[in-house]
DNA sequence: ATACTGCAGTAAACGTTGTTCACTGAGTGT
DNA sequence: ACACTCAGTGAACAACGTTTACTGCAGTAT
């Protein structure tokens, strides 16, 4: 990986690049993916529609940056809520509450990242890092004994279990459901335990 | 509910509204909810674009249609593999497994029904009966001492953890996750015999 | 200083989208 | 024979994503 210093000219364009992102998720946030015209965003940062695209290809290129900034947020968020000093069930705990209190506070963008399917790879690359580090702790829970794996549910179907199930509960928090039990957290609280309890020594 | 005879004149219009839903659904299969617009679909049919506005209010309104008959289908192909004679616990794990196998045969409608915020609650209607029986189930399982409740883990909030569980791997299932494990169905089986193992007395 | 070059941004146009509306023409009841 | 209803048409509308020819300024080389 090469560190070549960017010329002012390139500063510039990553600048503009991010401004656009960064007013492209404010209009998602406020009026859901549909209030996201080409249009709209261009007058909200005083430029031409057309000017956009000599800084994405498409919009569907655009959408994609902004839904890989996404997951950097969600990534990050978990990340502050994990303390790698506690064990490996507390970090699968607090880490799933966090995806799911993440989830209920910003749904439209949780909406993007998970309710349509992405159009380029770019936004998949770090959905594939959250994946990784929650198998990574799955695996060092398996190796200090704390969790133990049986047959066919080793260190990845633990994970997929894992995160299937704060998936779920997100994703319904979202869609509305439960008659109305207004905080959801305690409860997701306990059905996280029981997974985690599911495969603890 | 009065069940007054429909004239001919309201039969046809139900007739055309049906082939008209069920082109859309067609469309929706073969090339995704992006491939269905108004105008493709009215070709299909030999009608014009302007025409199906005698039939629907709006497009949301026509997928909302299409959506409230996915969920019918859905909803019915899991009765099928639900027979009343077996245990609360098999009625939950064949239900479940059931939804999970759909949404993996039917990617383009499962994204339809639960990928995107509904519109209008004709559809919700029909995602407050699956919510509904899988509670009565529930419900059936904890009267004849066969699952076990406690303090904030009641009927509600288990049958939620079994949708939660469910809903969450169908999902993951459809954006595609897990390095390559080719079927998904044993190890599903598996985590949601887990958790229906929590509540078991 | 001058001329050249590259590039950020514009304006207008293209084809397609969802939606509306004045109209037509065939069928029905009187 | 007449009027009425109503499914269906076709043209138009605004808004959309995208492309293209153009403009004018910044930086560079002579």
């Amino acid at each position: 990986m090469v560190m070549d210093k960017p010329t002012p000219q390139a500063r510039r364009l990553a600048q503009t690049r991010s401004e656009i992102i960064k007013n492209a998720r404010q209009i998602i946030v406020e009026q859901g993916i549909e209030g996201l015209s080409v249009r709209a965003l261009a007058d909200r940062i005083d430029y031409t529609a057309g000017a956009l695209y000599k800084y994405f290809d498409s919009k569907d290129d655009l959408i994609d940056a902004v839904r890989a900034e996404a997951f950097e947020r969600l990534n990050s968020f978990i990340a502050t809520r994990i303390q790698p000093t506690g064990s490996a069930a507390d970090m699968l705990l607090n880490g799933g509450l966090a995806y799911i209190e993440y989830a209920g506070q910003h749904p439209q963008e949780y909406h993007l990242m998970f309710g349509m399917e992405p159009s380029k790879a770019t936004s998949g690359e770090q959905r594939d890092i959250a994946m990784r580090s929650l198998l990574q702790i799955v695996e060092f829970g398996l190796m200090q004994g704390e969790f133990v794996a049986q047959d066919a549910y080793d260190a990845s179907a633990i994970s997929y279990h894992c995160w299937a199930t704060v998936h779920g509960i997100a994703s319904l928090q979202t869609t509305i459901l439960l008659d109305e039990r207004d905080d959801l957290l305690p409860l997701s609280r306990v059905m996280l335990q029981k997974v985690i309890d599911g495969f603890t020594a």
